[in-house]
DNA sequence: TGTTGGTAGTGATTCCATTCACAAACTAAT
DNA sequence: ATTAGTTTGTGAATGGAATCACTACCAACA
């Protein structure tokens, strides 16, 4: 698609999007403007408008948006209209809180194999898998399909799994451990990192 | 200080600045120039002078920056010289992961207290704290000095404990429930939220 | 003590995102 | 039909952030 186009910014957008619009369908709404989602996502019409626009024209002028409509619509623009497997690395405390975490899986994100480099992990049942051996992750990325890594090691070794990952064609990666990885260009890495955001948080405090 | 002349999104790098200045001083560097510092996190040497310019003026020029100093004046910027306590609100699985989250305290974050809305939960040891009915939160907020709530309840209540919060003077919101608060402008409020990064990075994978 | 190489700080510039504002188009009611 | 009231989609205008480019400055060394 012409994903080059779209400012990131926008992309970053759309998911607040679709779950606004799930809430609403969920609600009972059948139509919204722009005004109401503005209201409710606390932006300007003018940009729920614009951001839309990139993809094509979803509205009826003097109307609104059909919810179900636009929702359908998004979730193919993001490419949410299927499932995607993802592996975890790393099953430590953290790595056990994300397998559990049951707000992946309605959402089309399945985590389907964990590994650990740690080999008194490795073998162990967590969350109804059997721990793997990072020796094992070319073989299981490319059978099962894998295309996301969640990577839940300490910060000394997010680095090297992460490349490891890359090399076995994983080419998008949410990263919890607190560092900044440097990933080729084609790849898409995402930060989960808490002690950030309040460490920026702390400015407007004091 | 003047807060509100910086740029927000320079706000937001700050800590990454922090962050990567601690590892240059762990690993021994007294001195490093905007160059060497962008080359690390990925960004334009150009963008650290200016972010920094508007604190003050930290380098040498022909030099660079000294790594302790810069840290020193960046960490007070922030506030992160003194210690900030927080309570957290919901102990279920995500609160268990978030209350034994080691990285919390070495950066001067200390969960303090223990909350959680069920009946049944209340009363019960989780990672040394025992956990403490809603109606607790003004008289614990007020003893213990809290000025940071982390929020781990589902969707559904997360609202309705972020307004008692803000009630109770929290005014720094840390935010895991998959929802968007409301908030009055002089709290802040920052969301960790998984399925958002995805349903972004998924756009660019497709 | 000059000279070379390098770097910070910063006004000017460019680039990009947001907002504005209006024509076109739809609804509903008379 | 006509009209009044909405709302979209979008080019134009605005606003703000990133980059450029230059000056002032520092260190090292011949």
């Amino acid at each position: 698609m012409d994903s080059f186009e779209v400012p990131e910014v926008v992309v970053l957008r759309l998911p607040l999007y679709v779950r606004a619009l799930s809430q609403l369908r969920d609600g009972g709404t059948d139509v919204v403007s722009s005004q109401q989602l503005g209201s409710l996502l606390q932006m300007t019409p003018a940009q729920i408008r614009k951001d839309l626009s990139y993809f094509g024209r979803f509205g009826k002028q003097g109307r609104g948006y059909n919810v179900r409509f636009l929702l359908r619509e998004l979730r193919e623009i993001l490419g949410l209209d299927r499932e995607w497997r993802a592996c975890l690395i790393g099953v430590g405390r953290l790595g056990h809180a994300i397998i559990n975490y049951p707000g992946f899986s309605p959402e089309g994100f399945k985590i389907v194999a964990a590994f650990d480099g740690d080999p008194k992990q490795v073998g162990t049942q967590i969350g109804g898998f059997t721990v793997r051996p990072m020796s094992d992750l070319a073989e299981t990325v490319k059978e099962m399909k894998i295309s996301i890594g969640i990577v839940a090691v300490p910060a000394s070794e997010a680095q090297e799994v992460i490349e490891n990952l890359i090399e076995n064609n994983v080419k998008g990666i949410l990263n919890y451990a607190p560092v900044a990885p440097q990933v080729p260009m084609n790849t898409v890495i995402r930060n989960i990192d808490p002690v950030l955001s309040l460490q920026s948080m702390t400015f407007y405090l004091r």
